[in-house]
RNA sequence: GGAGGCGUCGCCUAGUCAGGUCUAUGGCGCCCGCCUGCUAAGCGGGUUUGGGGCUACAACCCCAUCGAGGGUUCAAAUCCCUCCGCCUCCGCCA
């Protein structure tokens, strides 16, 4: 969400905005709203003054006086109540186009409708060679008998999948890592609330548009989340911080939950896209400063690239599109890592900076060293997200013998095993 | 699932039964000033948030804000309804 002054005063950047990320939204129809409801703002401002001048008044007068007055206020009364519907709808009206308004881009976002126009910035690592014929990750942990998925598809439906056996302890040790690392770079490790409110999911900018891809718990008013990030906004959202608690630095683990619905019937075998996955989150509260926030950018980039060296797995950044960023998004890099089976890079992580459009919409605040109140900033990229990394580095490193070669740096987590 | 208590402008708190004197009390903290070897104490002033107006800014003015949203009323922190949160107890339970 925008600030209405901001909006008011660049309606032409905004406008431009929507045009880049290819949103229907009619800038000047948003203007023209946004000036007739402070025109009746303060057209209720002025008769709720006047209502109050009246009841000091009539709280003064004599009996007979006060008849008298009753029926003069009736007339003023009904205009108020009529103001006031008239304010209530546009307020709405207003929220509501509020809500569609697009995040700026940064200038370094290259223009286009989709993921075509996005730019491969840097690719980084080898890709593996193999001296024998490779398998694909769902063919490896079939062999190895390290997956379920008719039998997990028959309790839980499509996309649904089981893990076993040493591939349980290979997916946690991926997790145990990267939330050490995490921990080493001063993020606070944080297991967050999956099941929760529209408020947050409308707060964190998921919500109008994401609707269709959340689960819904009706009986309960609840929605799972689709990320950590929910409920990491969420925490915060409303609250004044001060700016000695910035910046906020938190490492969200949970499990994801995605209906997949713009995506019906593609990659539907396999562990790339599933219906529930584990992920671990890196998030970010900072100040509401564009240097601060590129560096915490750099760092979130860094740290999911460091993961990726640290695995042996080679990927490439990429620099996303306007078109392709979402709804409130200033600067996105996906990095996408490789994947032999497909014999290309495919998503694994996405690294977004937020500036104050989300913290904006939760109301996500602090009080910078002059005590003036700011808008923070928010930021947020994968750690890890398992199966489709666990299904990366498998086929990455897979041996001859239907094993997978353990990175070093899990080795720790995994009795020192070398191989799997 | 059942029963009860509570939610006031950073923290604590008065006010809610009996609507108007609430322009929300007092204390703590914090900020500014005075005083003062320095500090503390003392004294004086200030200190919710959001929107709007006026402005070069500030000052100032108006409206809203007593968990949130509705309602009743000339008038709501106070009465009514719904929701949210916290606490206590009973039941069930990993």
């Amino acid at each position: 969400m925008l600030d209405r002054k901001f909006i008011r005063a660049h309606a032409d950047v905004v406008q431009q905005a929507a045009v880049d990320k290819g949103l229907d939204l009619d800038v000047g129809a948003l203007v023209d709203l946004d000036a007739r409801v402070r025109q009746l703002t303060e057209q209720v401002n002025n008769a709720q003054g006047a209502r109050k001048r009246f009841a000091k008044e009539f709280a003064r007068a004599d009996e007979a006086r006060r008849a008298e007055m009753k029926v003069e206020h009736e007339t003023a009364d009904e205009h108020l109540k009529a103001l006031r519907d008239e304010l209530a709808q546009a307020t709405a009206s207003l929220d509501d186009l509020m809500l569609q308004t697009p995040g700026i881009p940064w200038e370094g976002a290259p223009v286009g409708p989709d993921e075509s126009a996005n730019t491969v910035v840097r690719t980084v690592g080898e890709r593996p060679e193999f001296d024998f014929e490779p398998l694909s990750h769902v063919e490896l942990f079939e062999q190895r008998g390290w997956v379920e998925f008719a039998r997990a598809r028959e309790v839980a439906g499509q996309r649904a999948y089981a893990l076993k056996g040493d591939l349980v302890l290979l997916e946690r040790a991926i997790h145990s890592y990267a939330l050490d690392l995490m921990i080493q770079r001063s993020f606070t490790p944080i297991s967050v609330p999956v099941l929760v409110r529209e408020s947050a999911l409308t707060g964190t900018g998921m919500f109008p548009k994401g609707r269709e891809e959340t689960y819904a718990l009706p009986a309960d008013n609840l929605y799972l989340a689709g990320t950590a990030e929910v409920a990491l906004v969420g925490l915060h959202s409303n609250e004044i911080l001060s700016h000695a608690d910035l910046p906020l630095l938190y490492a969200g683990t949970s499990p994801c939950f995605r209906r997949e619905i713009g995506s019906a019937g593609r990659d539907v075998s396999g562990l790339l896209r599933v219906h529930q996955f584990e992920k671990v989150e890196q998030f970010v509260i900072c100040e509401n400063d564009d240097a601060i926030s590129a560096r915490w950018h750099e760092v979130l980039l860094d740290t999911a690239e460091t993961i990726l060296r640290d695995l042996g797995l080679a990927y490439e950044v990429v620099e996303c599109a306007t078109g392709d960023m979402g709804l409130g998004k200033y600067r996105m890099n996906d990095i996408n890592t490789w994947f032999p089976s497909l014999e290309k890079y495919r998503e694994t992580h996405s690294c977004s900076t937020l500036h104050d459009w989300q913290a904006r919409r939760a109301n996500l605040r602090y009080r910078d060293a002059e005590g003036t109140i700011k808008i923070a900033h928010t930021l947020n990229n994968t750690a890890v997200a398992t199966p489709r990394l666990l299904a990366a580095l498998a086929e990455n490193h897979q041996t001859a013998e239907r094993q997978i070669s353990v990175p070093p740096v899990l080795r720790g987590y995994l009795g020192g095993r070398e191989l799997i």
